[in-house]
DNA sequence: TAAACTACTTTGTATTACTATATAGCAGTA
DNA sequence: TACTGCTATATAGTAATACAAAGTAGTTTA
């Protein structure tokens, strides 16, 4: 399904941060997931970006390892103040959630 | 709650276009009950910004109406290409939303 | 050697919510 | 009159983010 560009944001760095925070993993490992998880249409340059904010922003720990069918690959972690964004992003979403799905059976008052 | 600025995006545009849908209202009352359910700190020139989007999408039919307590309302209903639009977005919103929780729910595999 | 796949990086663009400010009508009151 | 508060709309500027597009590189296989 097409999703409009504008209801990903915010959702997809969730997304990364739920999928590091389960196991290290790595930037193509994640979009191949992503591809065959509902989110057909997101491409390597949108997680490598959300990948280096991550970084930037040191919610993350990371190591270089060699492949054995490629470059080397740049292993992620999450760290304390990374698992502490994972768990708020959740909080957040579920009260969003919450409260969307509260609009959408109500009508005017 | 708190809710992170990114998380929002796309999803106002939605919840204002089920204010909408499901009866005739205004931006400023719009504002007062996003405020009132959830969204306190949404305010005005968002909710007016939003507005001034779908009119130029020409997803609303307006109408201004004099208000017996300040100056003149413009009220906002939806048109075809609106509800079409409404639609789609819940679609979408369904969408994600399983996809989440599906993600949530799974460790890598 | 060339193609295909794996893997990471970067530059520029469009969209959107927010900040801040401005404008204005009306009612009550000091 | 002047001021305050509430109702109501508008807009210029900013920050954040996903995406398009292109490039760099290592490995495998035909």
């Amino acid at each position: 399904m097409k999703i409009a560009t504008e209801l990903l944001k915010g959702v997809l760095e969730g997304i990364v941060l739920q999928r590091i925070g389960t196991g290290e993993t790595y930037g193509y490992e994640i979009t191949q997931y992503l591809n065959d998880h509902g989110f057909e249409d997101v491409v390597e340059g949108t997680v490598y970006t959300i990948l280096m904010r991550l970084e930037k922003q040191q919610l993350v720990a990371i190591e270089k390892k060699k492949s054995d069918r490629g470059p080397a690959r740049k292993f992620y972690q999450l760290n304390a103040a990374g698992e502490e964004r994972r768990a708020q992003f959740w909080q957040q979403w579920a009260y969003v959630s919450t409260q969307m799905t509260q609009l959408k059976e109500k009508t005017h008052d």
